[in-house]
DNA sequence: CATTGATTTGAACGGGTGTTCAGTTAATGC
DNA sequence: GCATTAACTGAACACCCGTTCAAATCAATG
């Protein structure tokens, strides 16, 4: 045997990336093996080759890919508004948008250290381009008078940190629904950076 | 070759689990086999049998005498008073522990997944006895008013998520010492729950 | 100083790893 | 209907994996 019947690169593709997404979302990066994904998309391990070099690129792929989904999805969000409303804005949005993506969020945060150093610095310049949209709403806040935050920059990080949590709890169906949970956190937010 | 001159137990034990520690933080549990551990330690790999069943165990032991160091620890904390000083006491404590061990906490929130099911469970456990702590504290904080949070449960993840988050950027000798880091993360923490 | 017991070696076990590629088959364009 | 191209197989490559164990050597004991 060989091609099979109903191949196509724009139905394995999507697959490929969407079995490697799922497991090593579940098993991590380095207990999955090339195999294992081929099995997924119902394929022999060759065949991934076809679309990535290795298996370093299909882990690079996805966290990039969702960087940059994450930097264009806040980029699209309209009417920031003045600093306390800019903060709202911010805390729903991330909060929203992790929830949607778990594998790639899980991911993103703990398959950091099996990337390139290459391909590391790349992804930290994402992150910390995003960190800094928030970094800028706090001074902003401060320069007004409405915040009282000492260190933007740490400020940002213990928010995100704390809006990253969502992750390890929150379920869709779950005790609380996400607006709920955007309520609760946006309370938290707002009082902790306060004036 | 066999047995070689100067061995011990008492000296090979613990440097089998040191090089467990630092290589399982570096690179990953998955990533990392018993023959590097061995050649940290200097010794092949069939010597690390005598210290530990598999290498499942080797990874469980780490995490459990974490936790229970931990545990341990926070029980030891004098005089923790009253919501609002508990609450300080439970921050600033907190903050220094996890920052003293940085690859133990690393491993203990990454590594979770690579625990067999009975394992997890156990780990889980005193996780969560820590957390309920925290929670017990903003509880009582709500009940005498002092608090204004409306999930005491959902805070505490929040809180302890945020604090955990030192341990992403926080560096010995780097720009903030560790008791500026406990103010600066203090303030945010008090403000956020006051009411 | 001989003996016992603790400690390690080194080889072996069966199996898995990422990656390459010649060969084969299905889909596509003319 | 036929030639071309895209997609995939299956085998092979060299190497690494966790774990076991008889044999060898050292430390400790009496």
């Amino acid at each position: 045997m060989a091609r099979t019947q109903g191949s196509h690169s724009g139905t394995t593709g999507p697959k490929v990336r969407e079995a490697a997404l799922r497991l090593f979302a579940k098993h991590g990066f380095a207990a999955v093996s090339m195999r294992q994904i081929a099995g997924e998309v119902g394929v022999q391990a060759g065949a991934l080759y076809n679309y990535t070099p290795d298996k370093q690129s299909l882990l690079f792929d996805l966290m990039k890919t969702h960087l940059d989904e994450l930097l264009a999805a806040y980029a699209e969000l309209p009417e920031r508004g003045r600093p306390l409303r800019a903060l709202r804005e911010f805390t729903r949005f991330h909060i929203r948008f992790h929830a949607e993506r778990p594998d790639e969020v899980f991911i993103a945060y703990m398959e950091l250290r099996n990337l390139t150093p290459e391909n590391f610095a790349e992804i930290e310049v994402l992150r910390r381009t995003y960190e800094r949209h928030l970094e800028d709403i706090l001074r902003e806040g401060v320069e007004r008078g409405a915040f009282d935050v000492v260190d933007p920059r740490i400020a940002a990080m213990a928010i995100i940190a704390m809006l990253n949590g969502v992750n390890t709890w929150y379920r869709e169906g779950g005790r609380l629904s996400l607006p709920e949970v955007q309520d609760l956190y946006w309370d938290m937010v707002r009082k902790s950076v306060l004036a």
